[in-house]
DNA sequence: GAGTTTGAAACT
DNA sequence: CAGTTTCAAACTC
């Protein structure tokens, strides 16, 4: 930020205002640390003014400074910049608050304001942070009550969330949380500083910033001072990979001792969502709680000590906020490992601990090695964080981080993302390999993540997490597999190197769950298994993409017509079934929750999502519908009429739910949605705002390959693979019985309204799918 | 839970 | 590409 505005120069004068009077005074009086007085500020304070100071910073944001100022000056006077910041209104403050002016100056900070001893969201802060200047000049409570007041609120949700934000705009990766406050005052003043990476000017006194290079890749972060006049508790939240804990402790030290306050350094949970800022001073308000035990695999946070413990003038406890990556891919085996390594210098304990916690190890898999252990988790959960779709670039850079070593807060957005919807959806989320204990909770199943979750996080979730995972499904429907979360697949003698089974369809590995024999599914076979899949995809590159693609931009067409599936939302290559009439689990088409294209081979087709002629035929409609569907099949129209009237009995909903969109709701209106689990891979979303990639087919392509998971691209750059030209089965038909389907999916993306939206996501690791390029 | 049905996947 | 076999999920009892 440029301080050399006349705006500046406004504040600078503002502040002066601020230093001269009686309340300044006192405060100063109060506070260790001495104010510095600007030197060429005579102004004399006006009361008014102080109460709602102008902005000082010229943040974008910014208005909301007044007082940051003011704190400033206390904040981390002990530390000392590297650099002097070169800008003017440093200069003003003293050294000791040129820190934080620059760190404010330079991020585009949010100020929040409030009482000591409450907490503040980092993670709300995060949110605001995305979108563009987040301004907290509400008292803390608020803040806290924005963050946890509401009943059913979930911290972990909204750090995520806010982390997903990040991601998704392509802001931070990770952030720092700095909390500064002071236990004395009842009105301490938090300042919140947050600060996008995109906001971040790398010229500009930021740079100098002493922060800065503490931080170093951090996309964002968030300073969070509340300052007391006295004793002062710290308590710093990092998650980011960026930062490093070494070079944060000494500064908090410093900073400690200078201002003999208390310091409490605590990691931050995942991305922030869980932010806690105590007050030392006689209280410790946790903003959040951090259930040790329910400790997010998602989250990826760690906590690292007892973040709750109060300790003077002591570093109580650091810790490397999660870095728990979501590794998925076979190929990224290398780069976990290293991630363990590196999780096991940094943060260690915590970080394996919490990895164990998040994810059974049991489920982890057999290999069992610590980095196994590691992987497995994140490695369901990467696959999550692909199908969600966020993150790519996001990703690339935690892998970087990863690989560079630092990495601290590696989880960071991801996770945040994932954990956030997953508190809601309970980790049915795929995270296959992960431990079964979270993978499955089917009650979350039916939850609809846009509901629950900020909209960051419906974008993931939906899809994925719910419906079409085809294992979670089936044991959402299971009782005992529910719980256990884990059955999975259950084959015999594909070794479950075939796409017979599902995980291996999936992309995922088997876990303790499945019933399989003989398994080669296994992290301990990597080789193997990315061999044969390699050999399947080079008889079939489309065979483990997705087989069902959709776009959420259909859905007006739904509500136009509910009862047909949009024509965005087909099976890739269509059925062939002979005697279900598609009316049952059989069929791809209605496991996957759309209806039959054209390019379906079925007969008798009475699928209820839509029939391959273009009539849609559902629940009770079909009942009473007239067959259209020629029997001239041979099918036995009484079978399939009592088919129908079973499904429609069982799955009452799909005649409401016919949409073939699941992304809000999958699985709910899903006929199968009650028990059922889309085949293997199951349903790309495609949609102009976000993609959701559902299910496992996301995560064989997530896990496969380790492209991004969303990518906007093109039309004309559109995978041939979507489009169908490279698809073995070729966009046939441009034109369905109904004129409004479309056969391919390709042809059918075609005419959906995200492509003419202009703009498409794509899940990039479909295309990639073929190549399972190893990553040793 | 065992057996049957079904259709995709794999094979020829 | 078509036909057959294999396979495992879906379904039924």
């Amino acid at each position: 930020m440029d301080m050399d505005t006349p705006e500046r120069n406004q504040i600078n004068t503002t502040l002066s205002k601020f230093e001269d009077s009686p309340v300044f005074n006192y405060i100063n009086n109060l506070s260790p640390i001495k104010p510095v007085k600007s030197a060429h500020i005579t102004q004399t304070f006006n009361s008014l003014t102080f109460s709602s100071p102008p902005s000082v910073f010229t943040s974008p944001h910014a208005a909301s400074f007044k007082e940051s100022r003011f704190l400033r000056r206390h904040s981390l006077p002990s530390v000392s910049k590297p650099k002097d910041s070169s800008e003017d209104v440093n200069k003003v403050y003293s050294n000791e608050g040129a820190l934080a002016d620059s760190t404010l100056s330079q991020h585009n900070s949010c100020e929040l304001h409030g009482s000591a001893g409450q907490g503040i969201s980092v993670g709300d802060a995060t949110i605001e942070l995305s979108n563009e200047q987040a301004k907290f000049s509400d008292e803390l409570p608020q803040a806290l009550q924005y963050n946890c007041g509401s009943p059913g609120y979930d911290p972990r949700l909204c750090g995520d969330a806010a982390n997903s934000l990040l991601e998704l705009s392509g802001e931070a990766v990770s952030d720092v949380a700095y909390v500064r406050d002071s236990g004395k005052t009842d009105s301490v003043e938090a300042e919140l500083h947050l600060q996008g990476t995109s906001q971040i000017d790398p010229k500009g006194e930021g740079s100098d910033c002493d922060w800065d290079g503490l931080i170093h890749n951090a996309s964002a972060d968030v300073l969070i001072d509340a300052e007391a006049f006295k004793g002062l508790a710290f308590k710093g939240l990092m998650h980011g990979s960026s930062i490093r804990l070494s070079d944060f402790v000494p500064l908090l030290q410093q900073s400690t001792s200078n201002n003999d306050q208390k310091t409490h350094l605590v990691d931050s949970v995942a991305s922030g969502s869980e932010h806690e800022i105590h007050n030392h001073c006689s209280e410790l308000v946790s903003v959040t709680d951090i259930d040790p035990t329910q400790d997010n695999l998602a989250n990826g946070s760690l906590m690292t000590s007892n973040p709750n413990e109060k300790m003077d003038n002591e570093l109580v406890s650091v810790t490397h906020r999660g870095i728990r990556r979501r590794c998925l891919d076979f190929e990224m085996a290398s780069v976990r490992k290293k991630i363990s390594d590196d999780n096991s210098n940094i943060g260690s304990s915590t970080t394996q601990s919490e990895v164990r916690n998040a994810a059974n190890e049991k489920q982890l898999l057999p290999a069992k090695r610590n980095a196994n252990s590691q992987r497995s988790i994140l490695r369901g959960i990467g696959l999550h964080l692909n199908a969600l779709a966020t993150v790519k670039d996001h990703k690339g850079k935690q892998n970087e981080n990863v690989t560079s070593g630092d990495q601290v807060g590696l989880a960071s957005s991801t996770s945040l993302l994932l954990s956030a919807c997953q508190e809601h959806q309970r980790l049915s989320i795929l995270s296959v390999s992960v431990s079964s204990e979270r993978e499955t909770d089917p009650s979350d199943n039916g939850v609809q993540p846009s509901e629950d979750c900020p909209q960051a996080l419906a974008y993931m979730a939906a899809d994925d997490f719910n419906q079409n995972s085809p294992k979670k499904k089936r044991r959402k429907s299971e009782p005992v597999g529910e719980t256990e979360g884990c059955k999975r697949c259950n084959c015999k003698k594909s070794k479950c190197l075939k796409l017979y089974c599902e995980c291996f369809a999936a992309g995922v590995y088997c876990i303790e769950p499945c019933s399989c024999q003989e398994c080669f599914n296994k992290p301990i076979h990597e080789d193997t298994v990315l061999q044969t899949r390699k050999q399947i995809e080079s008889r079939n590159p489309l065979a483990f993409a997705p087989k069902v693609i959709r776009s959420a931009d259909s859905v007006p067409e739904v509500g136009i017509d509910p009862n047909k599936t949009p024509a965005s939302a087909r099976h890739k290559r269509g059925c062939n079934c002979k005697k279900s009439s598609c009316l049952k689990k059989y069929c791809e088409c209605y496991q996957g929750g759309v209806g039959c294209s054209i390019n379906c081979r079925c007969e008798g087709c009475k699928n209820a999502f839509g029939r391959k002629d273009g009539s849609a035929s559902i629940g009770i409609e079909g009942e009473t519908e007239e067959e259209t569907e020629t029997s001239d099949k041979g099918v036995d129209e009484k079978a399939i009429q009592k088919t129908e009237i079973q499904n429609i009995e069982d799955h009452p909903e799909s005649s409401l739910v016919s949409t073939p969109l699941q992304l809000s709701r999958p699985l709910l209106p899903m006929p199968f949605s009650s028990k059922g689990k889309p085949p293997r891979s199951f349903v790309t979303t495609i949609t102009g705002s976000g993609y959701f990639a559902s299910q496992k087919h996301a995560m064989p392509n997530s896990l496969w390959s380790q492209s991004k998971p969303f990518q906007t691209i093109p039309d004309d750059e559109m995978p041939e693979i979507l489009r169908g030209d490279s698809s073995p089965i070729a966009c046939i038909k441009t034109s369905s019985p109904n004129g409004k389907r479309i056969s391919s999916p390709n042809c059918e993306m075609g005419s959906s309204p995200a492509r003419r939206g202009g703009r498409k996501l794509i899940l990039q690791s479909i295309p990639s799918f073929p190549s399972l390029t190893p990553h040793p």
